[in-house]
DNA sequence: AATTCGTCAACCAAC
DNA sequence: TTGACGAATT
């Protein structure tokens, strides 16, 4: 039942304030969720009906997780009615219903970061870019950013009043290469992330009829997580919103992470000006942390200038010191974190209730040694994850092109894995007559296997029987098959496993390989099992594109000490955290050459990072740290030099062990040998 | 024409 | 430590 004497003053009125726009400034762990959760409560118990209230989250976990919260509140029945995901997720929904407006067929894709990478660098190659010289990832990147600030291909991408990102080559590169990849897109009927929110805010922009059944239907608002909302978001919205307003913005300028994707903390700032009349609400009394924890963050963060001001305060008592430590090498200091956690396990704590977070995913290599050396059992969240393996893609471009044969990326991944005679040349050869003639990549082959071409005649019949494979597992999936058999059948037909140990040097790692195709299958059967009729392979290659975060294969979900990065950290908390590598360069971020670092950003990052914490937090960071093979002495961060006294004890193991003296003896005994040998 | 081998550079965060 | 690419090999 909902009972909101349990709240407190502000917290109260932005529960209450169900009227007219309303921007809450929640602080860290000031009891945020609980807000959202009871004021879709208390409108729901306001005879609010529960489908006309959308609420924009995050990530698709945070969804279920207010959904659920909500469900318990009023009802699960009611819960049911809400309207909750992500930004990207309620813009599929959108482009699904209205794909036939904007010229797309039904079997639409969404391209992930691996197609949009390659279609840039196919793109450059067109345009005679040399890839050497010019990162695609970063031509990319500032296609995205353009795309996010609604500018269309072919206009210029300079942004006005603001730094080059790149400096300004890259700027004229990115000019030439995005009409070209926006066409490449269309051509393979996908879309990318961008599109998501950047159509449907085309398609409301141009029609008033469709603007008015959307407004019809949704009559309220609520975005959690604003400040990390892009400019396309915030035209999203209003879109829907306006004139009626009924706007909850819920977020805090302080944990602003995400400007290198576009986000633009403008949009809390400014909130005002967008929504006239706006009220505001600041929770800053802090429910999570002990007090020393509280210190160190807010000394961090008053560093920034620009911000909405807040002081986060705390009942809880001053707590535990924070625990900062110096080690003398990354391998050192990760076995310093494992030995702690596994001392707070002996002590009573569950490993579950232990985060180490760090800036770069690269740092999680040596910290899941350690952890699998002392057998404590962990997940890790995010970077490599299990669908980025090679083997999981792989099936998974088998799956793709049978259901959209238009996508050219995933069949040129496959067309001759496992090995079928149909190499580079061959595929050169066809994807130029595709070019002249104007024909679908997967039509030409068509026609090639037929004979209609002098030059691919000697590769005429193994092509055919790719096109027959292709042919007949698509025709099977549009008879209405269940996609897992489909799949099934495929591994059995191609001998995928085979093809993988043939690969492989040993029988363990081939074995490890062939498992994860197992998990997929698995994956893909959990997925119809859950979904029933109503799931189609689609949607499941939209949900892993989207948000693979809940969908990985996982052990008995269960008691595991957690890695991740301080991105992937946010909105979560735990009772002890570890936050490692705070070091110069590495927490804050040097920014990669030529791209200026946004020094505020990472104050924000170490900040998330610290706010993560209950009642335990260890700040550590290594003399020297391994970088492509050889030590590298480090400096400790800025960061640490803002700690207040009282809230932290020191500890330096910083002099070399044993271990190190030796490691790093063996590694100049070994060049020395590569030397004398060259 | 396909596969394999060896060299060289990269490596920040993610819907 | 991985990956992408070009040269050498079958």
């Amino acid at each position: 039942m909902l009972d909101l004497g349990a709240l407190n003053p502000p917290q109260r009125e932005a529960v209450v304030t169900t009227e007219g726009p309303l921007l809450v400034l929640a602080g860290a762990g000031s009891g945020k969720t609980r807000v959202i959760v009871h004021r879709i409560a208390h409108m729901v118990q306001q005879s609010v009906p529960a489908s006309a209230i959308l609420a924009m989250t995050f990530t698709k976990k945070a969804a279920s997780e207010m959904r659920e919260r909500v469900g318990k509140l009023v009802s699960a029945r009611r819960a049911k009615e809400l309207t909750v995901g992500t930004f990207h997720a309620f813009g599929l929904q959108m482009l699904r219903a209205e794909h036939a407006r904007l010229g797309y067929p039904r079997q639409f894709t969404i391209a992930d970061a691996g197609d949009q990478a390659a279609l840039v660098k196919r793109a450059m190659r067109e345009v005679k870019i040399d890839d050497r010289s010019f990162d695609h990832r970063r031509v990319l990147g500032l296609i995205s950013l353009a795309k996010g600030e609604g500018i269309g291909p072919g206009e210029p991408i300079r942004r006005e009043g603001r730094p080059t990102l790149h400096g300004e080559e890259y700027e004229l590169v990115a000019e030439e290469v995005y009409p070209r990849y926006e066409r490449a897109l269309r051509a393979m009927a996908m879309v990318d992330f961008d599109d998501l929110i950047g159509l449907p805010v085309r398609l409301l922009r141009e029609s008033e009829a469709l603007r008015r059944r959307y407004q019809e239907r949704l009559r309220y608002f609520l975005v959690d997580e604003y400040q990390d909302t892009n400019r396309a978001q915030l035209e999203l919205l209003k879109l829907l919103s306006l004139p009626r307003a009924n706007v909850c913005a819920v977020g805090d300028d302080d944990q602003a992470i995400y400007g290198w994707r576009g986000a633009e903390v403008e949009n809390i700032l400014r909130f005002h000006r967008h929504f006239p009349g706006a009220r505001e609400v600041r929770l800053e009394q802090n429910y999570r942390s002990f007090g020393c924890i509280l210190d160190c963050a807010n000394a961090v963060i008053a560093k920034n200038e620009d911000r909405k001001a807040k002081a986060l305060f705390s009942d809880r008592g001053p707590g535990e010191k924070v625990r900062v430590v110096a080690c003398p090498d990354d391998e050192a200091e990760a076995r310093f974190v494992v030995a702690e956690l596994r001392a707070s396990i002996a002590s009573g704590r569950r490993a579950g209730d232990h985060a180490i977070l760090y800036r770069t995913n690269l740092q999680s290599r040596v910290l899941e040694e350690a952890m699998r050396a002392e057998g404590v059992p962990y997940d890790v969240v995010g970077g490599t994850e299990f669908f980025d393996r090679r083997e999981v893609k792989d099936l998974l471009a088998y799956l793709r092109l049978f259901v959209n044969g238009g996508d050219e990326v995933s069949l040129l991944r496959i067309v001759n894995f496992p090995s079928r005679g149909i190499g580079d040349a061959t595929m050169e050869k066809i994807r130029h007559r595709a070019t002249v003639e104007a024909l679908p990549l997967l039509a030409a082959m068509r026609k090639a296997a037929a004979g209609a071409w002098e030059e691919v005649r000697p590769a005429a019949q193994r092509v055919g029987a790719f096109v027959e494979l292709v042919d007949r597992y698509a025709a099977r999936l549009a008879a209405g098959e269940a996609a897992s058999r489909i799949a099934h059948d495929l591994i059995d037909e191609i001998d995928l496993r085979g093809a993988i140990s043939a690969q492989m040097t040993s029988a363990e790692a081939a074995a490890r390989r062939i498992a994860l195709v197992d998990e997929t299958l698995i994956s893909l059967e959990r997925f119809e099992v859950r979904e029933g009729k109503k799931g189609s392979l689609g949607q499941y290659l939209a949900q892993l594109t989207l948000d693979r975060r809940d969908d990985e294969p996982e052990g008995p979900a269960g008691d595991r000490a957690v890695l991740m990065t301080l991105h992937a950290a946010k909105g979560l908390e735990f009772p002890v955290v570890f936050l490692v590598g705070l070091e110069e360069d590495l927490l804050p971020h040097k920014g990669i050459q030529g791209a200026p670092q946004d020094l505020a950003e990472e104050r924000r990052l170490a900040y998330v990072g610290i706010t993560r914490a209950r009642e335990r937090l260890y700040l550590t960071r290594s003399a020297t740290r391994l970088s492509r093979g050889r030590p590298l002495p480090r400096t400790p961060s800025r960061f640490l030099a803002d700690l207040p006294e009282h809230a932290f004890e020191a500890t330096d193991i910083s002099q070399p062990t044993e271990e190190s003296e030796r490691r790093s003896e063996t590694f100049f005994e070994e060049l020395l040998a590569k030397l004398e040998a060259g």
